[in-house]
DNA sequence: TTGCTGACTGAACGTTCGTTCAGTAGATTC
DNA sequence: GAATCTACTGAACGAACGTTCAGTCAGCAA
């Protein structure tokens, strides 16, 4: 059903035509809320061709998960480049954010980012694999960041690289709650330009005032009532 | 089954029994992915009876809804002094942090992150009213610290309040990714202490190094590739 | 004692689920 | 032309689903 733009193997097969079903309406619904009879409907054949092709509605899931990892695995052999050409000044001044690179990978209207959405939050491991290769990605183009002087050092890099990491993926996770709250939805080209100016206005010159000179590490700073209500 | 510390009406009843499982079940697994008659198991009751309670499995879900809903709700009314409290330099330098408010409030294995990170991103209403309410409170929160002169002012304000909200959220959402990755649950009081001070060192201090003067908005920093692959 | 009420159950209901299977149609191979 | 293969279908399977219902039982008011 209408893919969008030019470089797809145009010619749709049916087969390709139910794990495009399947992508979108599992991003919507979730994989239990989602029924085989639903996807074949949607693809325009029978049930039994959904698993005549696929085997079971779990090999249509997994094959559902490679597609996307792979979609991302072939933007990752791209994206140091890319990110690091994001991330001079020179060139440009980005932000150097996944976010961007998806937006720049896959249409505005695309499934993926809801499906990547339930990737990283069912708990599977693709989403583990998924969160880690980015990781590892952040982590490298943060030490090289470090070591040519754009970034700041940090005392935990570690925690450095996932935190930047994790604000840049919230923005995926929450789109709908951000597009609601400021008016713009921020995977759009107008909205990601408005989200990356303040991004970088805090990743550049911080959200709060200098704390008293000899900053605490702040280590001590654990929330101080502990109420622990059950539940 | 074992709710744990003071505050709860200790007597804990069939019908409260069958709230909390339901509140577990559905957190870990989805509702579309738990029966009527594995909370009815978990409870130690008959499915009948957990109909015979709340109605129907819709019912049950929106009283699980509204039992987290009026937790943050009690929270939220406390919440403005302790987020300020937490944000005052000489008290303690803390971070203002929801997420930290949240741990404050419920125990460190409880299942409402869990259940709340469903609410945030199963797109219902709930969800998007319990977003709202945070977003208010840490509008009006951004506000005042800007002007008591703790944080600095945004020249987008609204975009500035959602990216700390929803980095702040997105530690919520991305907690078993992020215990991964560095090793610490960030949930945890122990976690939340590195979290926050590496957050903090951002909030503070930036994570970049100043851009060449004059820095650009940035508005223009769109993606640049524009590959736009099918999917 | 009687009658009522609310918590609770076992058995069953109709529906929908994932999956199986025998079989058809159209190519391709020998 | 027969044999083979792959894509595909309609009908059916047993299991699991949400829900209904008649009925049991304990507590309590009259």
């Amino acid at each position: 059903m209408a893919t969008t733009s030019e470089p797809a193997p145009i010619a749709s097969t049916v087969r390709d035509e139910i794990r495009a079903c399947a992508l979108r309406l599992f991003a919507e619904r979730g994989v239990a809320g989602t029924s085989v009879r639903d996807i074949a409907a949607c693809a325009g054949t029978s049930p039994a061709n959904v698993l005549h092709h696929y085997g079971s509605k779990e090999g249509l899931r997994e094959a559902v998960d490679d597609e996307v990892a792979h979609l991302f695995a072939h933007a990752a052999s791209t994206a140091p480049d890319q990110l690091a050409d994001m991330m001079d000044p020179a060139t440009g001044g980005g932000s150097g954010s996944f976010a961007e690179l998806l937006l720049s990978a896959v249409p505005p209207d695309s499934p993926v980012p809801a499906y990547v959405r339930r990737l990283l939050l069912d708990g599977g491991d693709a989403g583990r694999r998924l969160f880690r290769s980015w990781f590892d990605s952040a982590r490298a183009l943060q030490d090289s960041l470090v070591a040519s002087g754009v970034a700041r050092p940090a005392e935990d890099p570690d925690a450095r690289t996932a935190f930047l990491l994790v604000n840049d993926l919230a923005m995926i996770l929450l789109r709908e709650h951000v597009a609601d709250a400021i008016g713009t939805d921020p995977l759009t080209t107008e909205g990601a330009a408005r989200w990356t100016a303040d991004a970088l206005d805090v990743y550049h010159h911080g959200a709060f005032r200098t704390p008293p000179d000899g900053s605490p590490t702040a280590g001590s700073t654990g929330p101080r009532t502990r109420g622990h209500a059950a539940t």
